[in-house]
DNA sequence: TTGACAATAATTGTTAACAATATTGACGTG
DNA sequence: CACGTCAATATTGTTAACAATTATTGTCAA
C-alpha cells in the first residue's frame, strides 16, 4: 500500500508547500485528513501533525471540527507578508554582501538557477518561472547559514504564491527575473547600499504588481492532484 | 481533576515558552509527555501536538524514540539566533520609527514596561529584570501589528533564555535596561538611524556579555515546577 | 420552486490499548 | 572493582475504536 518509502518527518509540510508552490492547491480549498490518508497511505496521526504545523505558520486555516483550509490572505495580510518577507530577505542580502565580500559565498548554484529562469523566461513559460522564483528566494537564505533565518522565510513563501494565486492578474511580471539577476549583481559587486535597494524594490513591486480588486470568489474543492 | 479551564489551544507551548523564560525549565533538561499529562490533566495528544510545535521552532529537540528535551544552544546556535534576531528586530524598529512619524504609535504600554524595568534595575533583582527584558523586545514586534513578523521573533526570546541560562556568567547586565531606554528615546525623536543602531548594538552587546566559555554540564532531569 | 427541517453520511476530536524502543538497575564474570 | 550482559521498567510510536460535530442529502410543506 505504502508507495513512499522516506524518512521524512516533513512529508506532509513539504506536499503541501510544494503543491501550493506549483499551484495544484489553490486558496480556500479544503484538505481533510482522511482524503491524503487514502491517498497517501500515511497515518491519520502523521497527517494530523503536518496540518498542525501548516496551521502554526499561518498556511492553513484550521476552524474547530471543520476541515483545514488552505490560507486565503487578505489584502491587508499579503501587505503583512511581505513586511515580513522584506524584514527578514534584506537582512539575508546584506549577509550575503558581507559573506561575498569576505569570499565565503558560493553563488554557483543561485547562477544556475538564474540560467533557468532566464531560458523560461524566454519561453514565456510563466508557471514554471513563478515555482523557480520561490527556490530562488529561499536559495539565498539558505545561504546565509542559518537555519532561524531559514525558517521564518520558510512559510512566507508559500503565503506570498497564495496571493498572488488570488490577486495576480497575470502571472508574467509577478516575480520579475530581471530583478533577481540585478539583485545577485549588486551582491557580486559587493554594493550593499544598491543590493538592499534591489531586494526592497523588488519586494515592493510583487506586491505592487498585485491588483486587490481582483477577488476569485471560487472555492475550489477537488483535491486530486496534488502532483 | 483539570485546575485548567482555558480554551487555549497552545496551553504547551505558552507553559515551557514561560517556563524557559522563568528560568525554570534549564537547558538540556527532558520533558516526558507523562509527565505534564499528570502534572496538569491534560492529554497525552495535546502534549504531543504542543511538543512538534516546540520542536519545529527548535526550542525542543527530539529524537526518535526518546524524550525531547529543552534545547542547549551551540556558540555557533546562539550567534545564529542573535543574528535572527537583529535581521527582524532592526526591521520591528524601522517600522515603528515610520507608525511614530505618523503619530500611530501608543508606547504607553511599552512605557510601563520601562517603568517596571527601572524598579526593578534599581532593586537589582535580575532575574525578574531579564524576564521583562523578554516581555519588551515581544512587546515592540507586537506593535507593529504584523503577526508574521511576531510568529517569527517569537521562538527566538526563548532561545536567547536558552542561551543566556548556558552562557551568562552574571545576569546583572546581560540585557541593558538603559539601552532598551534609549532605544525608545531615540523612537520617540523619529531618528531612525539612531534608533537602528540602538537597536543592533543593544543585541550586539547580549551576544558579547555572553562567555562561552563557561559550560554548564548539568543535566537537570527534574521536570518538577513550571510555574 | 423554494425554504425549513430531519435523517444520513462524512469528518474531526478524544481516548485507550498495544507495540517498539530506550532507560534503568541487577547480576555475574573477568 | 570495572565492565558488559540481560532482565525489568518506563517512555514513546502507532493504531484503532468510539464520541462529538459538521456537512450533505432528502423530504415535505408553503
Amino acid at each position: 500500500m505504502p508507495t513512499i518509502i522516506q524518512k521524512n518527518p516533513d512529508k506532509v509540510v513539504d506536499l503541501v508547500f510544494e503543491s501550493i508552490l506549483k499551484n495544484r492547491l489553490k486558496p480556500g480549498i479544503k484538505l481533510s485528513e482522511i482524503s491524503l490518508q487514502e491517498e497517501f497511505g500515511w497515518s491519520r496521526a502523521e497527517v494530523r501533525q503536518g496540518f498542525d504545523k501548516l496551521v502554526g505558520s499561518g498556511v492553513l486555516i484550521h476552524k474547530k471540527n471543520q476541515s483545514v483550509r488552505v490560507a486565503k490572505p487578505t489584502e491587508i495580510e499579503t501587505r503583512q507578508i511581505y513586511e515580513a518577507r522584506k524584514a527578514i530577505e534584506n537582512s539575508v542580502i546584506m549577509i550575503l554582501v558581507q559573506k561575498h565580500q569576505n569570499n565565503e559565498l558560493d553563488l554557483r548554484d543561485i547562477d544556475s538557477l538564474l540560467k533557468k529562469e532566464k531560458s523560461l523566461h524566454q519561453d514565456n513559460d510563466n508557471a514554471k518561472l513563478a515555482r523557480l522564483s520561490c527556490d530562488f528566494h529561499l536559495s539565498l537564505a539558505k545561504l546565509c547559514d542559518n537555519k532561524y533565518i531559514v525558517e521564518s522565510l520558510k512559510p512566507l513563501i508559500p503565503l506570498s504564491a497564495l496571493a498572488a494565486s488570488i490577486y495576480a492578474d497575470n502571472e508574467s511580471n509577478f516575480c520579475s527575473f530581471t530583478e533577481h539577476f540585478e539583485l545577485i549583481e549588486a551582491i557580486k559587486s559587493n554594493n550593499l547600499l544598491k543590493a538592499s535597494k534591489a531586494i526592497n524594490s523588488h519586494l515592493d513591486r510583487c506586491v505592487e504588481s498585485l491588483d486587490f480588486n481582483l477577488k476569485t470568489t471560487k472555492n475550489h474543492n477537488i483535491s486530486h492532484l496534488f502532483n
